[in-house]
DNA sequence: GGAATAGTGTCTGTGAGACAGTATAGG
DNA sequence: CCTATACTGTCTCACAGACACTATTCC
C-alpha cells in the first residue's frame, strides 16, 4: 500500500483528505432491454440529473458492503444483485466540483424482478435502458457517470462472453431461448438459436435441466433449466465483431 | 459518484476521512523470469519487509500520475512503464494496521532495462521473481499487498492472452523468439516455436518487420522486429490450461 | 559434417457459424 | 392444414496444436 513516503506516515492529515465514496452500475433487462438503475438528483450540482446509486464508505465498513447497501437504500429493492464485482475506481480531482471524491465503482446484475422505489431519501428511482442514458430523450448524467456506466456496460459484455454470469440475469427456472435474449440484449445482436442452444448445453454445468417444459401459448413448448455451478465458459461464447453500440 | 447521503453533502468531514493511495505491481522480465519491483520497509508496521512501491495521492493529482510517480520517486528508475493500468482497489477497514487506508492498485508492465535503485527516502529497492515473493526464500509482503501481487500477476497473464501486451515487456528491436520467451516466462509454460510463430506474424500490426537480423553466435540469425500498432489479439492466443502457478 | 537456433509445411481435431430439417404446440 | 417456436443434423471454414522438415549460422 501505501503510506511510505518519509514523515508523512505519522502524519497523514498533512494529507487533504479526500471522500471515498462507492457507486453501483446495478444492471438488468426488462422487456429485452439492458437496463440500468439510476435515482434522480434532488440537490446540487446537478439537480435534476440522474447518478448512480452510491455514497459514503462507512468508517468500519468494506467497499463491497457499502455498495450492496448504498444500491438498497437508494433504490428500495429488497433483492440483492446475484453478482455483484468491483469495476474500477474513479479519481479525477475535477470529478466532483464540491470536494476531492475518490469512488469505486461496482458491476451489480440481477434478475429483473421488482421496481424501485425512491429512497430513504425520497428521491425518484428507476430502471433506464443503458442506451438512452445520456441520449437526447433520456436522462442526463451527474459527474462523470456516463463514463462510469459505459465502463460498467463494457465489463458485462465481455464477462457474458468468457463466464458463466449471463444467467444472473434471469430469474429460475428459465429457457435456453429467455438465456439467449438475455445475451442478445446485452450485446444488441441477433443469435442463432441453434448455435447458442448447443453452445450452452454443451458446456458442463452451466444450466440443469428440470425435466419441466413451459410453453408461452404458441409454438413448442421449450424445456425449463436452472442455473448450474459453472463459472467459466470454456472455451469462450464470443460477441459477433460490431455489437451495435448506440 | 456519490454524495447523495443526505445532509452528509454539507458535511462531509463528518465521515472520517480514508487515507488515498496508489500502489504499483510494475513487472518486468529478468532472465527469463517474471519479476515484481518492490521496496524494503524502514518503518513499522512491517518493519524489514518487503512492499509494492506506493504512496499518497496528492490534493491535485490524478490517480495514474500518482502512480507513475511514486514508482519512480521509490525505486529511481528513470525509464517509464511502457503501459500502465488500473487493477484494483483495496480498501478493507483493517488492512492497514494504523488508519483506514484506501489503495487503488496499478499494473505496470516495462522491458528490463535498468536496475532500481533505493528512493528518495533511502530504502532498498529490487527485482523479486514473482514466485519467490511471499515464499520461504523470498521476500515478506507487507499489508495485503501479496494478494495484490497475485491479482496483478493475473492480471498479467489474462491480458496476454487477447492483447499486444507481450511487447510492452520486450526492448527494441526484438526477435521473436525474445516475444515467445516473455510469454513463457509470464505464463510459465513452454510453447512450440512454430505455431507461436505463425500467431504472432498471422496478426496485422502486431510486429514490425525491420529487415534486420540478429544472431545469438550459434544457430540462425533471427530476423528482427518493432512493436506495431495492434491493440487487440484476434483471435486470442489462450495460455495452455495449466500455467504451473506456483 | 554436427549442433543449435530460426523458420516453413502440413495434417488433424475442435468448435463456431450457417442453414436445412424435424418436433410439438395452438389456431 | 398453417404458423410459430423449440430443437437436431450436418456441412464448412478457421484455427490451434503437433510435429516433420528446411534454412542458416558457428564450430
Amino acid at each position: 500500500m501505501a503510506t511510505e513516503k518519509v514523515s508523512s506516515v505519522y502524519d497523514p492529515m498533512a494529507y487533504p483528505p479526500a471522500a471515498v465514496t462507492v457507486d453501483v452500475v446495478l444492471l438488468t433487462i426488462r422487456e429485452g432491454v439492458l437496463s440500468v438503475l439510476l435515482v434522480e438528483r434532488g440537490e446540487e450540482p446537478f439537480a435534476g440529473a440522474w447518478a448512480l446509486p452510491g455514497g459514503f464508505v462507512r468508517p468500519d465498513e468494506d467497499l463491497p458492503d457499502a455498495a450492496l447497501r448504498e444500491a438498497a437504500e437508494e433504490t428500495g429493492l429488497a433483492q440483492l444483485p446475484r453478482h455483484l464485482e468491483q469495476l474500477a475506481t474513479y479519481g479525477s480531482p475535477d470529478r466532483d466540483p464540491r470536494m476531492r471524491v475518490v469512488s469505486t465503482a461496482y458491476v451489480g446484475l440481477m434478475a429483473n424482478l421488482e421496481e424501485p422505489q425512491a429512497g430513504t431519501d425520497a428521491r425518484d428511482a428507476r430502471w433506464w435502458p443503458v442506451d438512452d442514458a445520456g441520449g437526447d430523450d433520456g436522462p442526463t448524467l451527474a459527474f462523470d457517470h456516463g463514463r462510469i456506466l459505459a465502463d460498467g456496460v463494457e465489463r458485462a459484455r465481455s464477462k457474458l462472453e468468457y463466464t458463466a454470469l449471463g444467467t444472473a440475469f434471469v430469474a429460475e427456472p428459465f429457457t435456453i431461448s429467455d438465456l439467449r435474449r438475455v445475451y442478445e440484449a446485452v450485446w444488441g445482436v441477433v443469435l442463432e438459436p441453434a448455435n447458442f442452444r448447443r453452445k450452452v448445453i454443451g458446456t458442463p454445468g452451466l444450466v440443469l435441466p428440470t425435466g419441466r417444459t413451459f410453453s408461452t401459448g404458441v409454438g413448442r413448448p421449450a424445456e425449463l433449466y436452472r442455473r448450474g455451478t459453472a463459472q467459466l465458459l470454456q472455451p469462450a461464447m464470443l460477441r459477433p465483431e460490431q455489437g451495435d453500440r448506440r
